[in-house]
DNA sequence: GGGAAATGGTTGCATATGAAACCAACAGGG
DNA sequence: CCCTGTTGGTTTCATATGCAACCATTTCCC
């Protein structure tokens, strides 16, 4: 814990974390998305949505916007997108007509055995610096900064 | 380097490091925002500005848009909202007259002179969790990364 | 010097997004 | 069973933002 606290004045914003950490969380999220949007006309959420019926199979909105923290709104608007292009089917829920089931579609999942490996290659450009070590510890390290920010949130 | 490479199909994009530290910084980046927002009534952008502004004393827009990577028009408005409640001042510089030059006002610096500290205050509630060392990783870290991104983006 | 290109900054436009209102279906007391 | 409250999801509205066109000034080069 960091408490520089007497310093009165002098603020340096390249010191201050989450000045730093979404900007480069920005940087990698737009030339990512340039990625999906180019090569295949996705938004980042929609990629998204696909990604976690990849890896979950059958899901729900809600649950989707439980995984991603996603609005709502915007959750439903990807969804949409990607039931008009046929990438996924989505139904109503036999025991529950409020909800709707979701999941790929044949077109969907070929879409994603394509996508995959592009985005995990990138990544690994990305990651190219840091050895696996390192790799891990970040990971690591924004896992605990996560559940911080979950317990101020959450008082 | 981590290569998974063989991998073939399941994705998880809590493994995804794109995907974990956009999610996070947005998250830390919201709620930060909040505060600027219900307490001073500043944009993020308007912040940013304010607070180079502070550590440069005097800056140009083109100078503010390198520093922090902002849209042009970002930055522009930023300083016209900022302008528009006296917390800046900006005139033409003397040598070419396209040029800005923008200065916190007195209101401006008292502002900040606020919002300083309570912005610390949250960062270090934040990396509460990590000790020096690991924040100090976090950032070598983070310096690695905008590394490599500047590399792969500039070719 | 004078016209072409470059540069700092602003504005118009299209789109993305979050908040809130809304709608339909379900749950639970009375 | 109704009637109220809740919940999953959609839509509407206001705002933020990036891109591109634009304007004014400066610089380059002949």
């Amino acid at each position: 814990m960091p408490t520089d606290d007497a310093a009165p004045t002098s603020f340096d914003l390249d010191h201050f974390l989450p000045y730093r950490l979404n900007s480069l969380a920005d940087r990698i999220s737009q030339a990512l998305a340039r990625l999906y949007e180019t090569r295949h006309d996705l938004s980042v959420a929609q990629w998204r949505v696909l990604a976690w019926l990849h890896h979950r199979e059958q899901l729900t909105a809600k649950q989707i916007r439980e995984a991603t923290r996603m609005d709502k709104a915007r959750v439903s608007r990807a969804v949409q997108a990607l039931e008009d292009r046929g990438l996924i089917r989505r139904r109503p829920s036999p025991e529950d007509q409020r909800r709707h089931e979701l999941r790929l579609t044949e077109a969907g999942l070929a879409l994603l055995e394509e996508l995959i490996p592009e985005a995990r290659a990138w990544e690994a450009e990305l990651v190219a610096p840091l050895s696996v070590d390192e790799y891990r510890q970040l990971f690591e390290l924004m896992a605990r900064l996560e559940g911080q920010l979950g317990r101020l949130e959450g008082e």
